[in-house]
DNA sequence: CTGAAAGCGCTAACAG
DNA sequence: CTGTTAGCGCTTTCAG
């Protein structure tokens, strides 16, 4: 006789034995109660405890061909900005059967092109992606794919569900509040170019546009962001555009650098130069001044996006497939309302 | 006949049928190819590529045995510390054929008893968890556990493996730096007390006592960190006790935070208050001054973690069970050697 | 409401 | 080096 490396831990059928009944009931009392009588519940429940019986779930995975994986796909783990969205995910998923399967894209299409094909392989429960912008090829392989999918980040067309909110029109609010301030020469710091990034950008050009005779003052790397990075990239802006006197920043990283290095050259601000940024990172609120910023809510971001696939899995009719979830633009010390002289170019420039 | 619902995808059947050889032969020139003649190889790889066959996972595991899962425990997801950690995790892990399942403590110990009692249940192939105080019953409970386990962050008595260093150390070198910039009045800034914040005062207070006449001045919350708390902390603390001229902070958030404060209240940073944080976070170097720190290289713990685990699965030896991995006390303009006034102080009162 | 049989897709064991 | 057979632990199908 092949006997079998088993496992060593109960079974199915060592709970079945025990109770008396058949391996059929015991897994139908695991997963709908109500489908067995009550006594036999009891019995049954009685010997799973007295077992210390869990479920296999690779087993329950085969057999019943349906995956527990959630597939989420992030273009960074460090960014406190999608941190918070991971948690938004994993608080939601907790109590539910399904487990989260996370992948790296570091920003990088062909990654997340790889990503998409190897996790779709394994054939997850449902995937979430990062922004609108993946390739043609996985957009197209997503477009039939059978798991539903959610789409995060941005408001916009998504190849099945999306939540998210409208980037350009988050940062042409933000440079509108520069410019209700009394801001006139206002710069543009970008770094990662990244899709959000660039919709950041157009929303500044936007805004900007509204502002009779400005013109646009940008200054975008396509290095990774960061506090230092913001400080050198606003360093080299201000050795070349000397007259700015606003900047709206990609990120609160470059914002907050932007703020170091204004304290480093002795400019005043709000009075000699605005500054808004975007995320509302923790330390935006505690800088000296506190940073104007924009706010977006990525945890709830984060648990409804996992909301929409669990009610598209549990066959719940999902209402809109396609959620704005809005921004608010955080009014802070960095862009109060300006000086006399700063009024003074409003009335000069702005007519 | 009962007929069941196939997933509809190739099965390594249909690879065999088609390479013409058997089920099993397959599946060895997946595992091992060296196991296969180089003909029968190249029928089965080829016809791998024309049925676009992928292994389904859950059927390998179930016959196996061989769970892929790795587990990784942490308190947070949020914390930059732990994000950095993960992002060596994931990279580590990335190329052979595991899995992190990663779960969420929140800094609870209730918490933590819970999720690894439920991912232990599971069966995974291996452990990580962080830190080194973990309740009674987990320890017990995981020192007859099956699988490897390796607990990072801190350098000590691990359960199986463990890498990290000692926090109270690294403290106490960041204030004894401190007192060698000449500073003497010397606080603690704490937040969360958890237990590396914990080892950390301790090593204020040892570093403290190296100093005649030298009383702790500690201020903990245990609220969670933040810029903000830092910031608020730092003014509490200033309004007690008026004659502090430095200040270790737990973290560099809180670092942060205590630098805000003193640009409010306009106290000269390194002359009038020395400040050093915790962690090395990006924002500390690009600060105004750049804030003196502690560095542990995380990502680098993350990897080596995993690469401990992934040893031991291959049966490989593994060296040193417990590694410390070091830390460096980063010098900065935060905590330049201070001027005369406080060169001063320390004749009078460091003797 | 309950059960026996069949089989999800793969691999360990044994034999050749 | 290759194949046959049995079975991992569970759930679906079909029959009561």
């Amino acid at each position: 006789m092949k006997t079998r490396r088993a496992s060593g831990r109960p079974t199915i059928a060592d709970v079945a034995r025990l109770a008396g009944v058949g391996a059929i009931t015991v897994s139908r009392a695991i997963r709908d109660p109500n489908q067995v009588s009550e006594e036999l519940r009891n019995r049954i429940e009685e010997a799973i405890r007295e077992l210390n019986y869990v479920p296999n779930v690779q087993a329950q995975i085969l057999a019943s061909g349906q995956s527990n994986v959630i597939a989420v796909l992030l273009p960074s783990l460090t960014n406190s900005v999608y941190a918070d969205v991971i948690r938004g995910i994993y608080d939601k998923v907790a109590p539910t059967r399904f487990h989260i399967q996370i992948g790296n894209t570091r920003y990088s299409e062909q990654e997340e092109d790889r990503l998409v094909a190897l996790f779709a392989w394994q054939r997850p429960a449902a995937m979430l992606l990062a922004g609108l912008d993946q390739s043609e090829t996985t957009r197209s392989f997503l477009a039939d794919a059978e798991f539903p999918i959610v789409q995060i980040m941005e408001h916009g067309p998504a190849i099945d569900m999306g939540i998210g909110c409208s980037h350009k029109d988050a940062a042409r609010a933000a440079v509108t509040h520069l410019i209700d301030c009394g801001y006139r020469r206002i710069a543009f710091l970008g770094a990662r170019k990244d899709p959000r990034m660039m919709r950041r950008r157009d929303g500044y050009r936007e805004a900007l546009a509204a502002l009779p005779g400005a013109k646009p003052i940008e200054l975008l790397t396509p290095e990774p962001s960061g506090v230092a990075r913001g400080r050198a990239l606003f360093s080299q802006l201000l050795d070349t555009a000397t007259d700015i006197d606003a900047v709206a920043c990609g990120n609160d990283d470059l914002a907050l650098g932007a703020l170091f290095e204004c304290q480093a050259r002795g400019i005043a601000v709000p009075e000699q130069m605005g500054i808004i940024g975007f995320n509302d990172l923790e330390m935006a609120a505690a800088a000296v001044p506190a940073i104007s910023t924009v706010r977006i809510d990525r945890y709830e971001m984060g648990r409804r996006a996992i909301g929409m696939l669990l009610d598209r899995l549990e066959g719940k009719k999902v209402g809109e497939p396609i959620v704005d979830i809005g921004f608010d633009v955080i009014r802070r010390a960095s862009t109060s309302a300006v000086d006399q002289g700063v009024s003074a170019a409003r009335s000069a420039k702005g007519g």
